[in-house]
DNA sequence: GTTAGCAATCGAGAAATTAGAGTGCTAGGA
DNA sequence: TCCTAGCACTCTAATTTCTCGATTGCTAAC
């Protein structure tokens, strides 16, 4: 257990380490406390013995560990309001009624990603509340249609089917059995139901019914899968703990691997701060994020920085966020 | 006028160049024609006087200036086959059939992205021969549509509206006025029909006309417009030329301006080759591009690398490309 | 428990040193 | 007239040395 002094130069030294990224020595905090560099540089070796702060050389200022940076964000970290003008700025996207939350979301976290200067990754998947409305097929070649589905809450997603050996009859009895039967069920049991309920109906009327089913069921995946985007990736060149080649490279191509992203899902609720080897990018990242719920859409909000990043703030504007979006 | 001799030194220099990124020296050069290091010396003063090599400092060895490039990229570059390697990864591409023209592209720019470690831009926009088949109207909410386009080469394209004040009656009529006069229409021209066909007619029975004029406007405005996309972006960390932060910011910024992108459109039919100051990218790369034109689109596309770029395979590469795709 | 004092440690940057690659020039030879 | 051997000169890049200043840990006294 922390003094209380233990702690408010521990808090200091976070604070002053994520804003000049230098190393702290005992003379800055003892200019603050009313004590001699001696009595810090004691306190600062027992927090070191703690495993809370670091020295980047024998003769070094401090530097916050992991563990350091997790004491912090857990118990010493507060909260301040949001600036004015940084809300302003989000208000704008908010008050934007005629975008889609896709767009909304990638917006502000645009702006987010400008006033810090870290990177911002947007998951969303279609919601369980989502539910199918129609399907329409277009045909545009030999062979060749173009399945659009649209759902009740607006969500529109198209895909070019290639059905050779399946008449265009086949085909249209096919979407009106799809729009009888399963229309309203949600966007991600649409699948399964499309297996049990149409493919054996169709199976007896069709004979290249595994080619028709397919490609149906490819459409079906298509709109109900996952999409990721990231947003300020440029920003990681701020950063001077990003400032080697090969670094920025590897974080890049992990920036880069939508497949790798689409794990960095958050089911709990909270705010959630991964810091260094706690999060799966890179030991070297600090990763925040949460999740969201609407009726079209779920998905997460992620800001990346490094981890001597500026927490209470990013903790503050994905909140925000997060309630404005939730409504 | 450049004798045979002054003419194979340069092209050493550039290749050698190319391929070791290091300044040239004469003794390098001496090896492999028959004469001694101080006559190259002679020989590469004169090139040098002629603005065609450079120094990197008063005893360093010989760089090709840009007139160097440029005279190499004229006169000097021979083209050789494609490698069957490369081409085998390439046809794996053009032989799947059910892919967009558009997938093709971006796949196939990732593939010469990753065997030349350059960079791709892929802008694209649609043909002139691309008709608009049909338009749909699907309502999702209170004053909230989706429009969604359809043209005959099988594009198709959605988007929300949002009309308030205007009856679903009147909007279903705007919908089978445009389906019964201006179907078939080069997807490039639907805008001005509109306004001119259109807009008129609905301005007599429609009391907010000009919401739902606009609001079609915007939707075929979006369908036509040029769409750009930057393929192997992290290529650019592995040239040495890029291999300070603020450059690479710098690059990176000009690579996620799309809007700037758009004007990369090439009109002329060849492939075309700007080096440093010839383009307006960078003074630092070059740019290789040419366009392109089917059925369903038209664009460029774009190879974008340091001015120490192996030319020759990149213009192969995209003679490839632009003839399969034209077919 | 706190503090002043002090030797010891280390990084960062400046200055000096060296090795090597390459040049330009000159003078003699084909 | 063109080519080349020879040589002094230039500059880089890498290595070493030196110095400055910040900061530490320890000790002894308060």
């Amino acid at each position: 257990m922390l003094t209380k002094r233990q702690e408010s130069i521990l808090k200091m030294i976070v604070t002053e380490y994520i804003k000049l990224a230098k190393p702290v020595g005992s003379k800055l905090i003892c200019d603050k406390l009313n004590c001699s560099s001696a009595t810090i540089r004691n306190e600062m070796m027992q927090l070191e013995d703690l495993g809370l702060l670091e020295k980047t050389h024998t003769s070094s200022g401090r530097v916050p560990s992991e563990k350091g940076y997790r004491y912090y964000v857990d118990h010493l970290m507060e909260l301040k309001e949001l600036s004015g003008e940084d809300v302003y700025k989000l208000e704008t996207v908010f008050q934007n009624s005629s975008l889609e939350l896709s767009d909304v979301l990638n917006r502000s976290l645009e702006i987010i990603s400008d006033i810090t200067s870290y990177t911002s990754i947007v998951l969303d998947a279609k919601s369980h509340d989502n539910k199918l409305k129609e399907i329409n097929v277009v045909p545009v070649d030999k062979d060749i249609l173009i399945a659009i589905v649209v759902t009740d809450q607006g969500v529109v997603e198209h895909k070019t089917m290639e059905v050779s050996g399946v008449s265009l009859e086949e085909v249209k009895k096919t979407v009106k059995l799809i729009n009888d039967l399963i229309v309203g069920t949600p966007i991600d049991e649409v699948s399964a139901k499309l297996e049990f309920e149409i493919k054996p109906v169709i199976a007896k009327y069709v004979k290249q019914h595994e080619i028709l089913y397919n490609a149906f069921y490819d459409v079906f995946t298509d709109i109900s899968s996952k999409n990721v985007n990231v947003v300020g990736k440029n920003n990681i060149l701020k950063h001077q703990e990003f400032s080697n080649v090969s670094k920025i490279n590897d974080i890049f191509s992990k920036l880069d691997n939508k497949e790798m992203l689409k794990n960095i899902e958050e089911k709990n609720n909270d705010i959630n701060i991964y810091i260094g080897h706690e999060n799966k990018m890179d030991p070297d990242v600090a990763v925040i994020k949460t999740n969201y719920k609407t009726s079209k859409d779920e998905g997460t909000i992620a800001i990346i920085g490094p981890k001597r990043m500026d927490y209470d703030k990013v903790v503050n504007l994905l909140d925000y966020i997060k309630k404005q979006i939730e409504g």
